[in-house]
DNA sequence: CTTATCATTCGATGATACTCGAATTATCGG
DNA sequence: CCGATAATTCGAGTATCATCGAATGATAAG
């Protein structure tokens, strides 16, 4: 069984509870791994550099991007894995054992989850 | 598809991001359709009643526990499709469209969720 | 009606989070 | 070195969240 700390998922979902945060880390993810820069991000998100700043350090340290240098701009990009695993954490801890059959999906990638209430 | 109200994402996220609601909700999910009454839930967390309810009243306004009541007692209960449609919208949304497998559930650590035994 | 119990609402306080302009660090191209 | 650009750190102000005792509402039993 996983065993979670508690903690650092706290801190993850408190990272994606925030609005311009939520929209940053989806316009991330739709960008792949080659990732933006952060005065792009900024541009797009119509957010000031400083505050622009302080949410990407908040997704960072919760470890849901990554962080790079390339000549004098910094590149974000989704850390797919991060997410993976906190998705992960959601469905074994909070999802109802049995009632809900999500964890044993063998069909189509995303079938089980395709219904919303 | 998919449609995704993404206040309701982040107010559900916002919700689950700390960690005596985090506890709250798994206790809650642990013990299944029945549910538990309010004054239960306080003594088990430790936490005085009227920030109880303040917790409670939260994980409710996001959608995530149902309230009942029974005699004089509130009982509160994990809403398990709330949590899967919260869910489904993470992996529609967040998880790097197709290309990534969510079958990972117990392969290397990520930065959100880790092993503590 | 009165008392006891369960839980909420109220209100005051302290703690974090958010915003953003100005100053600072890092890098690049002469 | 110098000027320009990218981004961060700093600092101050505002706003929102969290905590919890005391007061209030809701239900039950005698």
């Amino acid at each position: 069984m996983l065993v979670v700390d508690t903690s650092a998922t706290v801190q993850a979902l408190a990272a994606l509870a925030h609005e311009t945060r939520l929209a940053l880390y989806r316009m991330l993810v739709e960008r792949g791994p080659d990732g933006l820069p952060a005065g792009v991000i900024a541009e797009r998100l119509n957010v000031p550099p400083s505050s622009l700043t302080f949410h990407v350090q908040h997704l960072h340290r919760a470890g849901l991007i990554t962080q790079r240098r390339v000549g004098r701009q910094l590149i974000y990009a989704a850390d797919y894995a991060a997410m993976n695993g906190l998705i992960a954490t959601l469905t074994e801890n909070c999802c109802g054992r049995g009632s809900v059959p999500l964890r044993r999906a063998r069909g189509g990638p995303t079938a089980a989850v395709r219904r919303s209430a």
